[in-house]
DNA sequence: ATGTTTGCAAAATTTTTGCATGCAC
DNA sequence: GTGCATGCAAAAATTTTGCAAACAT
């Protein structure tokens, strides 16, 4: 059982939406891709190659569509386009990102040390947050790795 | 004194940069501007002003120059635009983005209890970490009361 | 049947690049 | 003087839009 489709069929009942071959097939694109930073021209080439008639416009509109739906989480890594994931909900409030300013591998990491911090903004600034995301630039271990090799120092901290 | 110009003449010297009018034109427009978010169109507006000569081009380039020297930071608030704040070093990095989501107001706000983080990160995970960019969205102040006057209920949590 | 969604092509928007001229060093 | 920086215009890259045809309900 596919509980990621079952979401995009509720959904798009509840909205009154179509639940067209081509939203079925964009949403299966993510289920089954490797990465899962995928950008409208990522989406557009793996598409292609189950339903090669589709259009850019259509991937630009269903991932438009899927943000607004809660299935996407649209991300940005500075690389001059919109990236988009799975929302997994239970799991993806809690997920954040590490950029690394070397080699721009982008990785993973799980915590919930957020929440407290999101109840101190509640109080203090009476913002009520829905969701947050949080992106941490700094040197991957093999960067780091490859940095101490070759004798460079690891850069500024920033940290004062 | 000027303390952020000072840093603009002293990066330009020390990586062999050309100190030109443009630059510290540039570099004047945010330490005046009212707002702290800018877009190179806004730069552009800015600038013109007091120098109508500039051209687009020499905006974005100078944008790039300063966030390689860490003079300015890009941001971004999914407005399918880059932004720039002044990278005001001491403090920005307690200096996250709160987004209302209703009308898509950014304002800003202080912690430090994001350094804990970054120590656990560099344990569990062995990653270096030099920076770090927090976007939390939500329903800002006006907009909670706007919809509690509408009788409209609070959008949804995502907190599970 | 009807109104939404699609694919295509064209447009819009943001950003980058090439090149001759100008300016900081 | 030399070479980096600028302004302009053109190009590139990403995203959006208009419209007739196709499709889900």
């Amino acid at each position: 059982m596919n509980s990621t489709m079952e979401k995009l069929k509720e959904r798009i009942k509840d909205k009154k939406y179509k639940l067209t071959t081509q939203r079925q097939t964009i949403l299966q694109a993510f289920i089954d891709a490797e990465e899962n930073h995928l950008s409208a021209e990522d989406v557009y080439g793996l598409v292609k190659q189950v339903a090669p008639e589709i259009g850019l416009a259509t991937i630009y509109r269903t991932l438009d569509l899927f943000t607004e739906l809660d299935l996407l989480k649209r991300l940005d890594f500075g690389d001059g386009r919109n990236r988009y994931e799975l929302n997994d909900e239970e799991f993806a409030h809690f997920h954040h990102h590490l950029i690394c300013v070397k080699c721009n591998e982008v990785s993973e990491f799980e915590d919930d040390m957020l929440e407290t911090l999101e109840s101190i903004i509640a109080k203090k600034l009476n913002f009520h947050t829905i969701d947050h995301q949080l992106k941490v630039y700094g040197y991957c271990s093999k960067c780091q790795e490859k940095m101490k090799a070759a004798g460079e120092p690891i850069g500024p901290t920033h940290h004062a």
